[in-house]
Formats: C-alpha cells, sequence, structure tokens
DNA sequence: GCGACAG
DNA sequence: ATCTTGTCGC
C-alpha cells in the first residue's frame, strides 16, 4: 500500500527494513532519526487539491502498554469517510518529548497498510519539522510511506511565537531561534490555535491552507477528529482483534 | 543547576 | 496519552 513497496508485490505492505529501524535506546532513536531527516521534502508543493485525505490517531489502553491505532480516510471536498483501518499494538518506546513517534510508528503503519483506499495526503496528530532535530512524526510517516504529510499539534514542542489575531484563518510564524518551523494556525473564531508544520512533500503555505480546508466547524481537523473518535471506540468496545 | 518537554 | 467533577454555553 505504500510508494516504497510498489516494486516487490510478495512485500507489498512492509515498510523496507533498511527504514524500519526498531531503536531500543535513545541513542539509537535519536540517530534514526538523523538518518532519515535528510530524506524529507519540505519544498512539495505536494496536492493543492487532494483526492483523499487520511487521518491518523492512537488511543492507549488502561495499562499504557497497548494501544489502538486508526486511519480514517476522507473525501477531502465533501469530509465524508470513503475509508478507515483499526490495528491493536503495543507501545514500542517509552515516552520521551522528540522520540514519540517511536511509540507509534509500528502500528500506525500497520493501519496504513490495511487500508482499501490510497490517500493522498497525511495529516497526523503530532509534530512534522517543528521539533528539535526537525523530525517529527509527520515527518517520519511521509518518508516511511512517500506521501505528502502535515503535522498538527494540540501544544507546542519548540519555537516561541506570537497569538495570531482571533479571526479563524489568522496565523503567526512559529520559530525556533532564527528558523521558521511552523505556524500557530487559528482554525476557528477565538478558539485555541493549532501547531502546522510541514512533514513530507507540501510546503507550509499549502500545510495551513489544508489544514484550513479540514477544519469547517471545529478546531481540530475532521480528519483527526475521526480517527480520534474511531480508535477511541474501538478501543472502550475493544472492537478490535489482537487487544487483552 | 533549574525548568520545559508532541501524545 | 490517561486519570478525573463540575461547569459554562450553544
Amino acid at each position: 500500500m505504500t510508494e516504497l513497496t510498489v516494486d516487490e508485490p510478495e512485500d507489498r505492505q512492509r515498510t523496507p527494513r533498511r527504514l524500519m529501524a526498531n531503536p531500543r535506546t535513545v541513542a539509537e532513536a535519536e540517530a534514526v532519526q538523523d538518518r532519515l531527516r535528510p530524506l524529507v521534502d519540505l519544498v512539495g508543493p505536494g496536492p493543492t487539491t487532494p483526492r483523499r485525505v487520511a487521518g491518523l490517531d492512537v488511543a492507549y489502553a488502561e495499562d499504557g502498554q497497548r494501544l489502538v491505532a486508526a486511519v480514517v480516510v476522507l473525501d477531502a471536498r465533501t469530509l465524508a469517510v470513503v475509508d478507515s483501518a483499526v490495528v491493536a499494538g503495543r507501545v514500542a518506546f517509552d515516552y520521551v518529548p522528540g522520540l514519540f513517534a517511536f511509540r507509534e510508528l509500528p502500528t500506525l503503519l500497520e493501519a496504513l497498510d490495511r487500508l482499501t483506499t490510497q490517500p493522498d495526503l497525511l495529516v497526523c496528530d503530532g509534530h512534522g519539522f517543528a521539533h528539535p532535530r526537525r523530525f517529527g512524526l509527520a515527518c517520519h510517516l511521509g518518508v516511511l510511506t512517500g506521501l505528502p504529510a502535515i503535522g498538527v499539534g494540540k501544544t507546542p514542542l519548540v519555537g516561541q511565537w506570537d497569538a495570531p489575531a482571533e479571526q479563524r484563518g489568522s496565523w503567526s510564524p512559529l520559530r525556533d531561534g532564527p528558523e521558521t518551523v511552523g505556524r500557530v494556525l487559528r482554525t476557528q473564531d477565538g478558539v485555541k490555535p493549532v501547531f502546522v508544520s510541514v512533514g513530507h512533500r507540501m510546503d507550509l503555505d499549502n500545510a495551513c491552507a489544508r489544514v484550513l480546508a479540514s477544519s469547517p466547524r471545529y478546531r481540530l481537523p475532521e480528519t483527526t477528529r475521526q480517527a480520534d473518535q474511531l480508535c477511541r471506540t474501538a478501543l472502550a468496545a475493544r472492537i478490535v482483534d489482537g487487544l487483552d
């Protein structure tokens, strides 16, 4: 299902081993990020009018070890759900700010592999370029799948910014030192803004345009909301194999 | 040395 | 992320 594997039918659902490094220590994890970082395409410009947009999210079980990942594909124009996948898994790494992606990556990739419909944009729950080593979850998912990706965070990880105007669509640059790493974007009038950053094969302007187009009514994009609802429901009702 | 720190 | 009660507002 991923672009990187289309030439290997017998292996089409597996991300190449050379990119699947599963670190066991903080040093190894940071090394993986530094190695993949050069593969990120920050220019894009990415699809201005994508057909299908995917939202990804994860819900954690009570023990904090098991989790359920969900991917929901929406029609970019109507925002109607056209496909989805839910997978149960295990936390693959302890939570460390900056290494968050390693916790959910294996299960999220598995869920992406189970889609029937190929999305042309991934909207990730977390940051992309707005990361200490400029390689957050959105960059990681983008590079591993080869798909355009953007990161939408609810809270900051790095950078400083000025509050954007209260109107929907207003934004201010998110800067980490001298460089702009993302934007603080107001998706609804008078509502707390979100943190948008490039993941892969997209420019920042387009990334913000896509986020706004996906958030007609609420603070978070419909993609994120649908994915959140799906994995949360699947976990609570245990309607997913491999749990318990 | 002391905070901050995606989900 | 998840644990948690009520509360203000559409």
